[in-house]
This record gives structure tokens, C-alpha cells and sequence, in this order.
DNA sequence: CCCAGTACCTTGCATGAAAAGGTAGTAGGT
DNA sequence: ACCTACTACCTTTTCATGCAAGGTACTGGG
């Protein structure tokens, strides 16, 4: 193609746009029950948020580093054992806050969006 | 205080959250019209997120550096001239693609937010 | 003619996302 | 017994970017 070949393209503006919810949505997902690194992966691709394997190991162990999950090691049916992380009740006070955060994130974007709206 | 000495501390996470969507906002509120610098710190802080000028001047930059942003110099009645910024055509429709995004993203999250609500 | 106020910008550091590469366990074929 | 494929975990390196701190320059008042 022979546009959007600037630095600041399209692309990498949406991904960006997700990133930093990322870990948001990681306690998000494992919250629901116990997950290992795949199903987490799995879960948010199916949700439109784009991580890969060398995101998403740093920082579940960064994660658990701050006492906000925890995890069991299981075997598996086929390959090796899988650690199955879940929140811990620091965790699920700090997806309160998040949450909390968030929504009034939504608030002041969205407020924005109309005032941009009537200006155009 | 004595808790929250971790890392992985409520404000930082906080902070966190709103540091990339801020090219979005910064677009949306310059969307609005013309303005300099500090106008968009005031509007941008209004809005409940957090913004210095160290961030602010080189993410201008950047901006006008992909051909988002245009600006022009205005004298000013107390001090040194100002840039006024405005979107380009290209800046419009980045917005426009953005917005996009936000939404997508506004879904997905919400309907984890209601997943994980069903399983606790 | 200095000083306070305003405005612009740069330098240096810390964090974190992503690509790429590495280790190891299991299963199935020969 | 060995090789290959698959899966799972993790690390190393690179790069982007938010922020604190510091720097330059224009204006107007005492």
C-alpha cells in the first residue's frame, strides 16, 4: 500500500489504544475461575485484544510478584504440566479499584467524544 | 500508609490505564478547535487525566511529526507567541478510526466486566 | 536592567510491550 | 531406543513512551 506508511500509523495506534488495559483485562479473565497462560491468551484474542506469549508471560509473573495471583501446577493430557493462575483476595480488591477506574475513564472519553461531535 | 507498598500499587495501576489512551484524547480535545499547549493540559485535566508537560510537548511533536496535527503561531497578549494546533485531514480521519477502536474496545471490556460479575 | 511569569523544548531514566530465541515435558512413529 | 512434533514455560534484547528535571527565550513590570 502507499499510504498510512508514517510512523504513526493505524495499526499502531489501535494496538496501542489496548495496551495498557491489558493487565486490566488479564485479572479480568482470570478472574472468571483458573487459567493457564493459553486459555488466557485464547480468551483475550477472542475479545479483540491482541497480546502474544513474550507479553503475556512477563507479566503474569509480574502479577503474581505483586500478590495479585496465584498458581497450582497441573498435569496435562498432552505435554507438559501447566501452572493454572487465579486471583488472590488482593487481586480481586485491586480488579475493584480497576473496574472503578475504568468506569470513570469511559465517563470523561465519552464526554469528550461529544463535545468533539458538536464541534464537527 | 502500610499497605499498598508493592510494585503493583493502586495509582500506578490507575495511571496506568489512562496513559495510552492519551494520544486519543489529546486528538479528541484538539479536535474541538485550535489550541496551545496549555490549553490542552487544562482540558486534558479537566477530564480527570493526569497530564505533564513532559509528555505533552514531545507527544505534539509526534503527532505533527506523522501529519496529524498542523499549527500555527499566534502572538500572545502576556508572554512569549504560542503554537495553536489543529487536526489535518489526516488527524480527522485518524480520529474517526480511533473512535472505532474505542468502541470495540468499550464492548469487549464491558462484556468481560459482566462475565466476571456472573462468577462472583 | 533585572526579575517574574509564560511558553517552548530536550535530556535521561524507568517501565513495559513485543520479537526472537531457549529449555523441557509428552506422544507417536519407526 | 531414538527422532520428530507439539505444547508449555521462560528469558533476552530491542524499542517506544511517560515523566522528572533542567534549559532557552520572549514579555512586561518595578
Amino acid at each position: 500500500m502507499d499510504m498510512e506508511n508514517k510512523s504513526f500509523d493505524t495499526e499502531s495506534a489501535r494496538a496501542q489504544m489496548r495496551k495498557s488495559l491489558l493487565e486490566y483485562c488479564t485479572l479480568l479473565v482470570i478472574g472468571q475461575g483458573e487459567f493457564y497462560a493459553s486459555d488466557i491468551l485464547n480468551e483475550l484474542k477472542a475479545n479483540n485484544l491482541i497480546v502474544v506469549e513474550g507479553t503475556l508471560y512477563p507479566m503474569l509473573s509480574r502479577l503474581k510478584g505483586s500478590e495479585l495471583l496465584e498458581y497450582t501446577w497441573k498435569e496435562s493430557k498432552a505435554g507438559p504440566p501447566r501452572k493454572y493462575y487465579r486471583l488472590t483476595e488482593r487481586g480481586k480488591h485491586m480488579l475493584d479499584q480497576l473496574k472503578a477506574t475504568w468506569l470513570e475513564l469511559t465517563l470523561s472519553i465519552n464526554s469528550l467524544i461529544k463535545k468533539y461531535e458538536k464541534n464537527n
